[in-house]
DNA sequence: TCTTATACGGAACATTGTTCCGTTTGGCAA
DNA sequence: TTGCCAAACGGAACAATGTTCCGTATAAGA
């Protein structure tokens, strides 16, 4: 547990498709196919939700079921991983953006990035809620790598000057989240026109002490 | 939906175990086995939570499934009409409560009837977000039952001058069930600990404006 | 008592998670 | 390049569970 919280992020990226070093080597179309099935179960959550078969991802990503419980012990260790990636993917996103980009405009980009994440997984919290011990390390998962990404972003955009300094980087991903997670069917937008919404917020008051 | 919320707690009460008086009459045994099955059905789920499979309850009720199918569509119908029965019990003994002790007991007694209640609702707070259609009423009956039993209590209390003032009943409410909705395995009581705390910081402050 | 609409029991069916094992194949050594 | 074999794959088979169907039993009115 202490290990795994003193690993930098690269590393644990790496961790999703490769393994260890000092582990026996993993034959490369294993790898290949794990990566694709990691990408097939992500099209079917996002269009079927997590409660999808897991028959129907196996298929999508153009294997037998054989092959999925192969890489995954069980369906939730599968919705895990595939949790952990799209995570991780969603934190390492924001150096691209804040290289890319001015400060404000980046820190803007990546919450919405973070609220399509948010909002493409139906069934995320339910998961959660579960009890199943697959799920056990995703909420502190989702605090060492998202958390840092948005200080990062947070930060370099208050030094600029462009936002305010009283939020906290917390509340912002919870606040994120709860406006984006019960997407429900009309106004598919509208979770985003709320994280626009708050975004704007940040700007204003920038010259508040606190 | 609009007649449904005028109608008044006695009669919504009474359609639980009986059909409308127009509706064509109701074998004797199939009314007496519905009650039976919805007996069963609480227990169980107390014992197994929401997500025990039918056939367990409909042994435990002594039918088969059959029968089960009979009086409920799907077995979210079941779950939904055993939580409005609870409900319906739970509203329903405030007044006998209050009929039988002092205005602060009787207060206190029904919050932790309600606080049991909840905490014997494993998988309840899964239920009502998994977004089935035999869930959607449940919240508003929640609101229109509970509601209006604990109000009557707190204002008894209130007016016999043992219950402070300034607190609202749908606070207590939600405050309760977050309180007991994760009753998890060690310290059972937990819940009913920090309720009765929560009661006792009803007793204080009694004489403050607000 | 007789009749029949109603209710019941439980086997059968459909869907899904998981396991098993025969077949195929990547990667290394000769 | 060829041959070997551990690793990986495919998908049938199994298990658990929700739901349907229909033959049998029965309440209740004539």
């Amino acid at each position: 547990m202490a290990m795994d919280s003193s690993k930098n992020a690269a590393e644990k990226e790496a961790e999703v498709t490769t393994e260890s070093s000092h582990e026996k080597p993993v034959r490369a179309d294993a790898k290949r196919n794990l990566d694709a099935l990691l990408v097939a179960a992500k099209e079917v959550f996002a269009s079927s939700g997590v409660d999808a078969p897991v028959r129907e991802i196996a298929q999508k990503a153009g294997f037998g079921v054989g092959t999925l419980y192969r890489h995954f012990p069980n369906r939730a260790e599968l919705i895990a991983a595939v949790f952990r990636r799209e995570v991780d993917a969603c934190a390492d996103s924001a150096v691209g953006f804040a290289d890319a980009h001015p400060p404000f405009e980046a820190l803007a980009m990546w919450m919405q990035r973070y609220a399509v994440f948010i909002a493409t997984k139906r069934g995320l919290a339910s998961a959660l809620h579960s009890g199943d011990p697959a799920f056990a390390s995703l909420p502190g998962h989702f605090d060492e790598r998202l958390r840092p990404a948005l200080q990062m972003l947070l930060d370099t955009a208050i030094a600029s000057g462009e936002a305010r300094q009283d939020i906290e980087a917390d509340d912002l991903l919870s606040a994120i989240a709860r406006l984006c997670m019960a997407t429900n069917e009309k106004k598919p937008k509208q979770g985003e026109q709320m994280v626009a919404l708050l975004t704007d917020g940040l700007r204003h008051n920038v010259d508040r002490p606190n």
